[in-house]
DNA sequence: AAACAGACCAACCGCTTCCAG
DNA sequence: TCTGGAAGCGGTTGGTCTGTT
């Protein structure tokens, strides 16, 4: 027996939202807020699946969405996020005030992944990636184990019979030669000969920098966890919100802060009569937003 | 100017997780 | 503790845009 779809999906609209469409959810949760999102297309008289307005709202209504392509900052934080958490957008998006975890998912599936791979970096696994010259050497290294195995297990007999000479050895230097042993398998970890085309610290963010605003006793020695629970600062706190991708009036203008452009776009979507002073206020008092370097505000 | 390919991103699908009863 | 519904999440799809031939 499967399972039950979310919502009767029988004379139910897909494919992309049409203003009407984006008005009437934002003016029902704007007046009732975020209830049962099975019961909002009903009441806000909408044909569409709840799951769908809940979409809707999350990744592109949202008020305090920004929009615009990820800044360098942003974008240094989503790979050092991503090399920590892998694929849980929600978790890093959770770290990118504005921002959705889909947009920061597309981002990174379209851009930030070959960055990465033109850096010689694995996207998936942060680490390199063999390069052709890197995979000779590999397999060359394999061929000759076998002879290496038996020119070692034979200096290893001489050895014994060295050791068996010693009479005397000191816990002291038993322990020196097994610190040897751990260096060497660090080693083997990062192969020093493979120069890297780039360093690790030129791709990552320096968990000292990001941390100093809000942790600014920890060291860079710190597990990059330090990530968890913390606020950045300082970043653009801009909208260039276009309700249409083809409108580019807007976006020649740069970034055009999100109390004139935003309100704008919200009075023409919330009052059918266009009556400005009407607009916002009433609904959109709720709404708290917080800039990083701001006092909170209200609508 | 038309055709095509690749990039981009909003939206969908289906699985997982959460939580109330 | 179990169950079923709702929400959350990540992977994928498909439409549109843009650049190239």
């Amino acid at each position: 027996m499967g399972r039950q779809p979310c919502c009767d999906k029988v004379g139910l609209k897909k494919g992309p939202w049409t203003a009407e469409e984006d008005k009437k959810l934002i003016s029902f949760i704007l007046n009732n807020g975020q209830c049962c999102w099975r019961a909002v297309p009903k009441l806000a008289g909408l044909l569409r699946c709840g799951k769908s307005c809940r979409l809707r709202w999350t990744n592109y209504l949202r008020p305090d969405l920004k929009r615009g392509l990820l800044s360098e900052h942003e974008e240094k934080m989503v790979i050092e996020l991503h090399a920590q958490l892998g694929n849980r957008w929600s978790r890093i998006a959770s770290h990118l005030p504005g921002r959705t975890d889909n947009e920061i998912k597309n981002h990174w599936n379209t851009h930030i992944k070959k960055k990465l791979r033109k850096m010689g970096i694995d996207p998936q696994t942060h680490k390199l990636i063999d390069q052709p010259q890197q995979q000779y050497e590999k397999q060359r290294q394999q061929q000759l184990q076998p002879e290496r195995q038996k020119q070692t297990e034979q200096t290893n007999q001489v050895v014994m019979q060295i050791q068996s000479a010693v009479t005397e050895t000191t816990i002291e230097e038993t322990e020196k030669s097994y610190l040897f042993d751990l260096s060497e398998h660090a080693i083997d970890s990062f192969c020093v000969d493979d120069a890297p085309l780039v360093q690790p610290h030129e791709i990552l963010v320096s968990p000292i920098s990001s941390c100093s605003a809000a942790t600014p006793s920890c060291t860079s020695s710190e597990s990059p966890l330090i990530f968890e629970g913390l606020q950045f600062w300082n970043f653009d706190w801009h909208y260039d919100y276009n309700y249409s991708k083809n409108n580019d009036n807007n976006r020649s203008n740069n970034e055009i802060s999100f109390w004139e452009n935003e309100l704008t776009n919200w009075n023409i979507l919330t009052n059918d009569d266009g009556d400005s002073n009407l607009a916002i206020d009433p609904l959109l008092s709720q709404y708290t937003g917080n800039g990083f370097d701001q006092e909170p505000w209200n609508f």
